[in-house]
RNA sequence: GGCCCCAUCGUCUAGAGGCCUAGGACACGGCCCUUUCACGGCCGCGACAUGGGUUCGAAUCCCAUUGGGGUCACCA
């Protein structure tokens, strides 16, 4: 049995998708329950899209989700245009590619009147004479060269369709390998890097299910061994069934920025203003769904519409990690998405998956990616995780959130926080429920709306029990959570007082708002000072 | 539109002709727990897209219809 090599092979043109780090996942997992290689491969070919930034962003991602490659040299394509250009130079040679003068504009407009004739556009080599070529020259015009594609009819197995796919010869045409930039296209370099590295098995996406076919017809061409297919289930929007893509973002805050001029009958000039952004801007991007808010954009306007990070849907692998996911979690969930271990096994760590990992447990419908359960087995594991492994978490959390105020806790009190959010979902919301701690009492922003509904209302009955308490912590001498709660009850009992009606007014008082982890916990984190401080300063701002 | 792929609860899925009165998980509903938000416990609701075959027998095999998705670049 020779050792199975899969690759993952992206191109860095930012931060890593999550299907690109499913189908990472994917390969990884095969390599690793086979005990064979997993390679990883940059695919820089793209020279107005690639950066040097993305590569690092993209292995950033990938060390994140503990997906190790195992060649230490990463091959990129951009440096090999030698070995490119001497096969495609001897294809040219042997007659099996030629030059092909066409603009890009040219073939453009041959595309729209294929379409407007309601037929498939299909490229035919034109008959160049020697004339019409030296004009082109003259021109000024650069050559690409195409693949003379054989025209036959092509099949190939896929093992997770678990089906042969044929393709007829009508669908075949003569593809462009080598750019007039001088770069090898996709097309080319994957097959000439597939072959030299050794690959045996490619899992990829669906979407290259019909890309299959240049890769065979080239391969017979080069007389290269053909790898193994599986083409992998495609993860949807649940929202609108459709591939999931970075513009999704961008289309919740245009929704909610819609609801938020509609309910507060608010108009674009209201938005424009606190935004900062043009209202001609703000109409085109609000009436036209293929425009897109820039990055420096959306966080000027999800402000004004009170929008957080973590309510957009996570696309990339740097959103989940920003949401506070551990990347185990996001593994186990991305590994169910298009692969299932059987015997209703869900939870897994990456050990298990790899042992349970084969092809023939590949699901090939499309699934709808759902937020919710993934939700539910980060809630799972940190319930489970050891405390070493806890903090571990929270501190990459937070150097994922250099501007989170938890920054400035010390491990100890990082320990404590997890302790006392015990039951928490994904680390944002621990983070949103805790920071109050680590702001000053003087910039702590009081909800109004909880103000009123707890402290105000009533007949100020809020403010009344406020005061009584503040009164009573003032002379407590044991501030320890415990202590804290035998005294608050006892008063509670003296004065008939639901919890309740003490519980809220102090934690308002304290972090601004109805929500925060249990409040003896809460006081006995403060300290006395702290706690006393922050009362008095709520006690102001009610009047 | 051509071509290709897919089709079990709202969602992710189990199911390899009789183990199926279709199992699990998430979501949802109800009750319980509770000082807030979460968490947790118990119970419940809920699916084989449709129509033809094949077979003693079909969620499972075949065909058609319908629906969904993908793809038609000098982008990968």
């Amino acid at each position: 049995m020779s050792t199975i090599v899969t690759r993952f092979a992206p191109s860095p043109t930012g931060y890593l998708h999550v299907g690109g780090a499913r189908t990472a996942l994917f390969n990884w997992l095969l390599a690793r329950n086979t005990d064979g290689k997993f390679l990883l491969r940059i695919e820089d070919t793209d020279l107005a899209r690639s950066t040097e930034d993305a590569t690092r962003q993209l292995l950033e991602d990938l060390k994140w989700l503990g997906l190790s490659w195992d060649n230490p040299e990463l091959v990129y394509q951009s440096k090999r245009l030698d070995i490119y250009n001497k096969i495609i130079d001897q294809m040219v040679a042997d007659g099996k590619a030629y030059e092909a003068w066409e603009t890009k504009d040219e073939l453009e407009q041959l595309q729209k009147a294929a379409e407007r004739a309601k037929r498939p556009f299909r490229y035919v080599k034109p008959n160049y004479t020697a004339d019409k070529i030296q004009q082109y020259k003259d021109e000024g015009r650069r050559a690409v060269i195409r693949f003379a594609m054989p025209v036959k009819e092509y099949k190939f197995r896929d093992i997770a369709l678990d089906k042969e796919v044929t393709i007829s010869p009508y669908e075949v045409q003569d593809f462009v390998i080598r750019k007039t930039d001088g770069m090898p296209t996709y097309h080319f370099g994957v097959v000439v890097d597939d072959a030299e590295m050794g690959v045996t098995h490619v899992l990829r996406g669906l979407e290259h299910l019909l890309n299959t076919v240049n890769h065979i017809a080239l391969q017979e061409a080069l007389g290269y061994a053909r790898p193994t297919y599986a083409h992998l289930s495609v993860m949807l929007n649940p929202e609108n069934g459709e591939k999931l893509s970075k513009r999704d973002r961008d289309r919740r805050i245009r929704k909610r920025a819609q609801e938020w001029m509609r309910s507060t009958k608010k108009t674009v000039a209201d938005l424009a203003t606190p935004s900062g952004l043009t209202e001609s801007r703000l109409n085109d991007w609000l009436t036209t769904d293929t425009i897109q808010l820039d990055l420096s954009e959306q966080p000027k306007v999800m402000a004004v519409v009170g929008l957080k990070e973590y309510d957009l849907p996570e696309i990339m692998i740097h959103d989940f990690r920003k949401n506070g996911y551990a990347p185990e979690v996001l593994n186990n969930f991305l590994a169910l998405q298009g692969w299932s271990p059987g015997n209703d096994l869900e939870q897994m760590t990456m050990q298990q998956m790899v042992e349970k990992f084969s092809t023939d447990r590949l699901v090939s419908s499309n699934p709808k990616f759902n937020r919710e359960k993934l939700k539910s087995f980060s809630t799972d594991w940190f319930a489970k995780a050891s405390p070493e492994k806890l903090l571990a978490t929270i501190k990459d959390f937070l150097q994922a959130n250099p501007a989170s105020p938890l920054n400035q806790a010390t491990d100890e009190q990082l320990v404590h926080l997890l302790k006392m959010n015990e039951g928490f979902r994904i680390l944002s919301e621990l983070e949103e429920k805790s920071r109050f701690f680590f702001i000053p009492a003087d910039q702590i922003a009081y909800d109004t709306a909880s103000i009123d509904k707890v402290l105000v209302k009533n007949d100020r009955q809020g403010v009344t029990a406020l005061k009584q308490v503040r009164d009573l912590l003032a002379v407590q001498n044991d501030w320890s959570a415990a202590g804290l709660e035998t005294a608050v009850k006892s008063f509670c009992e003296q004065t008939g007082l639901a919890l309740g009606k003490v519980a809220q007014p102090l934690r308002v008082a304290l972090s601004g708002s109805a929500v925060s982890p249990p409040i003896f916990d809460s006081l006995a984190f403060l300290g006395r000072e702290q706690t006393l401080s922050r009362i008095d300063r709520c006690l102001t701002v009610v009047g």
